[in-house]
DNA sequence: GTAGGTCTACTCGGATAAGACTTGTCCGAGTCGACTAGG
DNA sequence: CCTAGTCGACTCGGACAAGTCTTATCCGAGTAGACCTAC
């Protein structure tokens, strides 16, 4: 069970991209340069981003990426999904029902306790990543920290 | 982020071997068959149950697989983790102190909010998981199925 | 001085290869049970 | 009939390939701004 690598990148991305003014954008080049990373594949995971509507693009001179809604509207679930899918990283195949022990259709019209715990479990994890926001990582961050990213990014 | 395949196998053969009665053994050729499951593969999992300390192997004749301790402490997390490691989703790799916007090792001190924040969900789905054993599991199944599944599985 | 047109340069967007990991398979070492032969 | 020895077959254990997904890269379509020219 392993996330890929870039969302850590979105993840700081995103961040980055709620230190803006409104109406201000960087492009993926400049958030590559800030972070030092792969632009054209840090560019295809803020595609991602913007298909799942978190992220709004401009294309041209002075274009680029920015939050599609404020930062308290934007959970962390919301980004982390958008870059690894939404599927459970538990799939059941109900092999309950195959081999020389198979169980008859309607003996498993209750979802088998093993599946259910698992999906339990991925709701608790959902959960925790829905109760904090962008807004909360930002609070967290110096007082300073929003002028100094801008700064280094946009000079 | 996707569990593997052998995840669902490990644990409906540990809640099958958590059936039979003490001292009673399942190879992984006849738990293949039960669940038709690739048999040479399945075991290979089986093996790594083994190392973690949640089975205990038998070789020769009459020999097999069971479980190494009572099924009430067993938790879904231990098997989980013995097939998949115990390796966090999320790897903070400290991208924040990389490139132009880089943040000197005296400003990371403290963890950054959005490792913390991807632990703490991690923490909650260990939890979760921690807090379902093999006993409760069984505790699930109607109360003809360990006779059934003795009957079917060794006969 | 101002407005319109054109042109350039910069942006995102999707389609295309290489590497890593999961999945699947095989053969060898060890061990318990059964058979056989002897007492 | 009982017991010791030997044989055989079944078990797990680790080492070895193929498929699939993540990672990484490239080039093309589109657009906003800047420049130049005409009025």
């Amino acid at each position: 069970m392993k996330l890929p690598t870039s969302t850590e990148w979105v993840l700081h991305c995103a961040a980055t991209l709620a230190q803006l003014r409104p109406a201000e954008t960087a492009s993926a080049a400049q958030l590559a340069a800030y972070y030092d990373l792969p632009a054209p594949y840090l560019a295809k995971q803020l595609q991602a981003l913007t298909r799942a509507g978190i992220l709004s693009a401009t294309t041209g001179p002075r274009g680029g990426f920015r939050l599609a809604r404020a930062a308290k509207d934007i959970t962390m679930l919301q980004i982390v999904e958008a870059v690894d899918g939404a599927a459970a990283p538990y799939e059941c195949r109900e092999i309950r029902q195959q081999g020389r022990g198979g169980l008859t259709p309607d003996e498993c019209q209750e979802t088998c306790p093993l599946a259910r715990t698992m999906a339990e479990a991925h709701t608790a994890w959902r959960a925790s990543l829905t109760a904090v926001s962008l807004a909360d990582i930002l609070a967290e961050l110096p007082s300073g920290a929003p002028t100094r990213t801008r700064r280094i990014l946009m000079g």
